[in-house]
DNA sequence: GTCTATAACGCGATAGAC
DNA sequence: GTCTATCGCGTTATAGAC
């Protein structure tokens, strides 16, 4: 099984060995998310990436290998949560943070979804996935953590009230968008939401978080914004 | 591979019209549940079933046909959401009653969240559901409704602090039930979580949405349990 | 309504030239 | 490394007896 990452786009032969490996990868992903894993074959994405039936088979071992590939691919800008999203972010308001925080993860979650519910539908990529999982520390855990270590982070500046559980807070957000996001999803993404908005939802939630005022100051602590 | 779990009472040699069609939908949905959508035959669906192939088709018109069917049947439950779960709770604590809604609902997805997988992974049955989700009005955005009328109740008893929203906070505790169920699926629902508990995060929640004690009064108003 | 038998088809995978 | 051509097989679905 050769290598994952970075194919060199110069390759000196006849043939420019067109990254069909990559076309692969990019077709299948795309036919994933447009028909379902149920409707995929190895004959469709090589029509779609150009390049013969054949080379599915030389370059990962079976449609099986293609298909893990394509789950670890599809998977991969979860690493991306991490880096200095919120960089330069530590005196902004609680509510500002959290809610760049949210986009990213529904963000993220519109990437992933599609994979993710790919590997549900096949066992074979079930199994060998949850391992990776629990191996590699991926999934929407992960976020959870992200969150609550930045909630932490925000607890000691005094921007969360003291007693808050940041970690079943941070469930809670990260729930809020991964529920946001599935059932996008589900319908098409084109359809209005029927559930509460991304903003709306972030905005209860850090007043359900923010530390209470302290007597005879002039704001309230927690805003109402219904409906 | 013979069959698994509750044999049929009567599978008899003559021909009782027996519930074929029944034995069939379960079938399909322990196979999808088990094995996942893309290995599910109609082969296999009618062996285990007790059945001969052939029914499948007579019963349902194709496969799509029984998915369909299958699809609508574990969904049903969800129907059964409503009904009298928070009968003469109308004086409980608001954590209490939070936590019997949140485990109902980790419990109706434990059993819908196989199905609607499926529909994720085949375009037939995706646009068919759509469609129908948006109909029938089902969907985990029901459940959302479900906890803020609840919520709503509870605010007008004082149990709840009258500047809270609502209906953002049912879609956070919807959220986060439903993220822990999905992690569970995808798992196989044997490992530890790794998310915080479900009591946990209610508890949290429920000190975040208590109204603000008076001042003087001897108890706090946000509980801490940290991890 | 249920069965056995089988048709028709598309799928995953391989062989071998270039 | 990519192609064309093809094989073997499992799949969905149908025919017709009972």
């Amino acid at each position: 099984m050769p290598e994952v990452g970075t194919d060199p786009p110069k390759r000196g032969r006849g043939r420019p060995t067109a990254g069909a490996r990559e076309a692969l990868l990019v077709a299948a992903l795309e036919l994933i998310a447009e028909r379902g894993l149920t409707r995929l074959t190895t004959r469709e994405v090589a029509l779609r990436a150009g390049v013969s039936e054949a080379s599915v088979f030389y370059h990962f071992r079976d449609k099986v290998g293609l298909l893990q590939e394509v789950v670890l691919a599809g998977l991969e800008p979860l690493t991306g949560l991490d880096p200095d999203l919120l960089a330069g972010r530590a005196g902004q308001p609680l509510e500002q943070t959290l809610l760049v925080i949210a986009t990213a993860l529904e963000s993220f979650f519109d990437r992933a979804l599609p994979v993710m519910e790919s590997v549900q539908a096949d066992t074979a990529l079930r199994t060998e996935f949850a391992g990776r999982l629990a191996k590699r520390d991926l999934g929407p855990h992960r976020g959870v953590r992200f969150v609550n270590e930045h909630l932490t982070e925000m607890t000691h500046l005094g921007l969360v009230r003291p007693d808050a559980n940041t970690e079943a807070a941070a469930l809670l957000l990260v729930g809020a968008c991964f529920l946001r996001a599935w059932l996008r999803h589900l319908t098409g993404q084109r359809r209005k939401q029927t559930l509460p908005g991304l903003t709306e939802t972030v905005h209860a939630l850090a007043a359900l978080l923010a530390p209470p005022a302290p007597p005879g100051a002039a704001h309230r602590p927690a805003d109402v914004r219904r409906r």
